[in-house]
DNA sequence: AGGTTGACCGTCA
DNA sequence: GTGACGGCCAACC
């Protein structure tokens, strides 16, 4: 699997994740791993910044359920018109988190 | 070629 | 709950 056709994965898979729900960086990779070959959530961490604005970027948050302060404020308007389970400012994983194979 | 830098994560204190 | 550390892998000096 080349770096695009990585990059093109991660993209899909983020589109697949439904309103309301999210996923974390590391959930992505874990995801991808055995198709791709590698599991790194910094990686999609930077794919998302290059790429994310091409899809819901504010459904794959960090592990603690928060996004970076530079864009914290329009993920959560972005949570709040969906209907995402927040905790705080935060997304709550447990109620939020989805994992592929769930909504299928 | 080599060092630094990220929209990251799990572990340990 | 917080903070430090090591691992991670591609992009960018």
């Amino acid at each position: 699997m080349t770096p695009d056709e990585y990059v093109e994965a991660v993209l899909e898979l983020v589109d697949r994740i439904p309103p309301g729900r999210v996923m974390s960086y590391g959930a992505v990779a874990d995801a991808l791993a055995e198709r791709s070959g590698r599991a790194s959530a910094r990686l999609v961490g930077s794919i998302m910044a290059r790429h994310g604005a091409a899809v819901g970027w504010h459904r794959v948050v960090n592990a603690s359920g928060a996004m970076p302060a530079r864009i914290a404020a329009e993920a959560r308007a972005r949570w709040l018109a969906e209907g995402t389970p927040l905790r705080q400012d935060r997304v709550d994983m447990r109620a939020a988190g989805w994992r592929p194979g769930e909504g299928v």
